[in-house]
DNA sequence: ACACAATGAATGAATATTCATTCTTTAAGA
DNA sequence: TCTTAAAGAATGAATATTCATTCATTGTGT
């Protein structure tokens, strides 16, 4: 009947506005220019996304697909520890493959312009990981301490191992990977 | 209304500009709502600042200068242990009670609207923070890695740690920072 | 009286969003 | 199979707003 809104030109314009919003923040990034960037008139965002502020939470939304599609947290046939090198090895190669989408989802989860929806999502991401934790926990691996902490001392160490990295001041070599990998097993570990 | 520019009226710039920053990030802060923000005319800001990226490298560089007021390194007489206590202790402290101080220069570090003189600054925190953790693996306390390795992972932590209790995951009790530290103390010690 | 800080309205450029218009696809009717 | 009209996707110029910056004017301490 008619000629049929795309997923493809969706996506184009998903990743467009991640380049541009990854550059220049969400502020800084306008409209046009993210229009530009995918290769359709202005105009044409506006069929697909109801706003800016829409067309970030969708953003945030499909980001935080990706990385669950690439983050693994094991079962519980693996030890603790194997279960541990699982999430630390798929979550670093995500940051080393995946920059721009890490640094957004990380830089977003309380953005202001999220909404109360979106921001539902970024909490079974927290969820995820808690009962990863639980799990190691009550196995008698990792440390009797509050799953947040341990969670935020986790996801700290990979951060700061991506961004030394991202910043060329540390090789992404396995080695190196996974070095800091010991590290933070020695962190929580019992 | 004196016709001498006052240091003081430059500060209320800087600190208003710090929390308009904060709250809406550089792109999103107006040069007129900073002038509100501080309590004085638009035209005043350009009185003070060439214009809003030299407010902006301004203002890094008046944080960082608090920042290294706040936080210790300790010297050599102490224990290596000791020296990464006071380390951890002033920086987790220094980012509770200045928290919007801390997170403008680590999201700065690397903004493209901050000049290279600017930039140079930077690094030499990354100098301070290499020396410290030299000492540490000369005295034979810490893994012998890569500096930036040690130092990616133990800034992590602080942060990972910090982050959780600014959202309220978890409570700033001493309690908390003193495991967190231990934690952070057993991903670098031999 | 002078020097210069302070002001905030004015300026022009950039922005988000709208909308009248032009395609493109589809399928009903012949 | 061919024609054609409805549905709605795509467009980009137009609009209203917001922005960084300027500057003519006013205020104030020396």
């Amino acid at each position: 009947m008619s000629p049929v809104k795309s997923e493809e030109k969706r996506f184009r314009i998903l990743e467009a506005a991640l380049r541009v919003f990854s550059d220049k923040g969400y502020y800084g990034s306008s409209i046009p220019s993210i229009a530009k960037e995918a290769e359709v008139a202005t105009g044409t965002i506006y069929v697909y996304f109801k706003d800016k502020q829409a067309l970030a939470n969708e953003l945030y939304l499909y980001l935080r697909d990706i990385f669950r599609q690439h983050v693994k947290l094991g079962d519980d046939r693996m030890t603790p520890r194997e279960r541990f090198h699982t999430l630390w090895q798929s979550y670093i190669h995500f940051g080393l493959s995946h920059r721009m989408e890490l640094e957004f989802i990380e830089d977003h989860h309380h953005a202001p312009y999220l909404e109360k929806e979106t921001q539902k999502a970024a909490f079974e991401f927290l969820n995820d990981y808690s009962k990863f934790l639980e799990n190691l926990v009550k196995a008698g691996a990792v440390k009797n301490e509050s799953l947040f902490l341990l969670l935020g001392m986790m996801e700290g160490m990979a951060l700061g191992l991506l961004h030394i990295i991202w910043h060329e001041h540390l090789e992404p070599t396995e080695e190196n990977i996974a070095k800091a990998e010991q590290m933070a097993w020695e962190a929580i570990r019992i």
